[in-house]
DNA sequence: TACATAATTGGACAATCATCCTATTATTAT
DNA sequence: ATAATAATAGGATGATTGTCCAATTATGTA
């Protein structure tokens, strides 16, 4: 349940920036995305941003922030909405079905974002890998709910593969189709556990 | 088998810029290798260079070509060394596998170049693809002939994906034991088919 | 050997990049 | 209301980017 904090109006600024970044990280990545586009898309000045933000890199580490708190979120409301530890595994599955249309067109903001920066830019790279580790430890618990004890780390590693698998062909080649197919693939293997 | 053709001087210059090139954009992305990197790693003047290649997007296009040349050479091996298609299969495993420590620290080249070109380089990314291509048709293949008929590309390309999500998940997390634990997960997968 | 073409040399180019700077204007707490 | 601080405005800066070009040297063929 997002309670609507009240922000003054240095808050409202710097949560806009971090959207509009937010969003063009993610359609052209981070190398990808100049300080220009940045000032263009947000309509503000360039001497504004940096009043917020030291660095291009520092608006990227509250890009990552706030995408850690949304997803955090989402598992809150997950845990809250069933026990069923399968259920919430098929919940983490229906969440790519539900974004279908922007992973096909732009990937994993997860995994596109770590491989971007992974080549070269490791520094960052570390603090996107939170994001893998959210889900990580998050879909652990699930197995060790299902009494996967010891493994249950793997089983989770092993999920998460297979969904950046599911993201990468299907961004790819632009198919909403194999993306459908390929979940339900998921599902069937998440059924069987 | 490599067939060593006598190259001229300048075949051979062109030959190292595409080498040099390669490996520049595998371990630093294309973005993140820059024209004067290029300069610098191959020894050669940027004017040589530009006598070879109109544009950095040629470079790239002839590396891409490259690696087509080096991914069919390595196919024929596999088809003239094993008629049975799950050992063919599991050779294309192997091959990820015997990778491992560049793809622990570089990510697939296949993968990571699809993945950075699609976000804003669509033309650049459609060459790419046809690496894709490349695999999920000799997959495709290989399926066939174990009788999957009409699923036969829907498996090569959950195989694929499966393939991608391996190298990503070791990637980020820089860590062959689970590069080697996934790919004896995918060996299983092909045993049991 | 002579000639045409290929290869190499090395600097120049405008555009774009992230960052920094000093003013000026709003906001907030006293 | 006033002083202190936060926010906004907008240009300047130096470094790096991909590309281009004219001059020179080497190579291969007739």
């Amino acid at each position: 349940m997002q309670t609507a904090k009240i922000l003054n109006k240095g808050e409202k600024t710097r949560a806009g920036i971090v959207e509009c970044a937010g969003r063009l990280f993610y359609e052209h990545g981070y190398e990808g995305t100049s300080f220009s586009d940045i000032v263009e898309a947000s309509g503000l000045f360039r001497g504004n941003i940096y009043h917020y933000f030291k660095t291009k890199d520092e608006i990227l580490r509250a890009v990552i922030e706030a995408h850690l708190e949304v997803y955090r979120g989402m598992m809150a409301k997950w845990d809250a909405e069933n026990d069923d530890a399968k259920v919430r595994l098929v919940a983490f599955v229906d969440m790519i079905t539900g974004r279908k249309a922007e992973l096909v067109e732009f990937g994993c903001p997860i995994g596109s974002l770590n491989t971007e920066l992974a080549k070269d830019r490791r520094d960052l790279q570390q603090a996107a890998s939170a994001l893998f580790d959210l889900f990580r430890d998050w879909l652990t618990v699930c197995f060790k709910q299902l009494g996967k004890g010891a493994e249950s780390e793997s089983l989770a590693l092993h999920l998460l593969g297979r969904a950046q698998g599911v993201a990468v062909i299907s961004h790819v080649y632009r198919d909403a189709k194999l993306l459908r197919h390929e979940t339900k693939t998921l599902r069937d293997w998440i059924s069987q556990l």
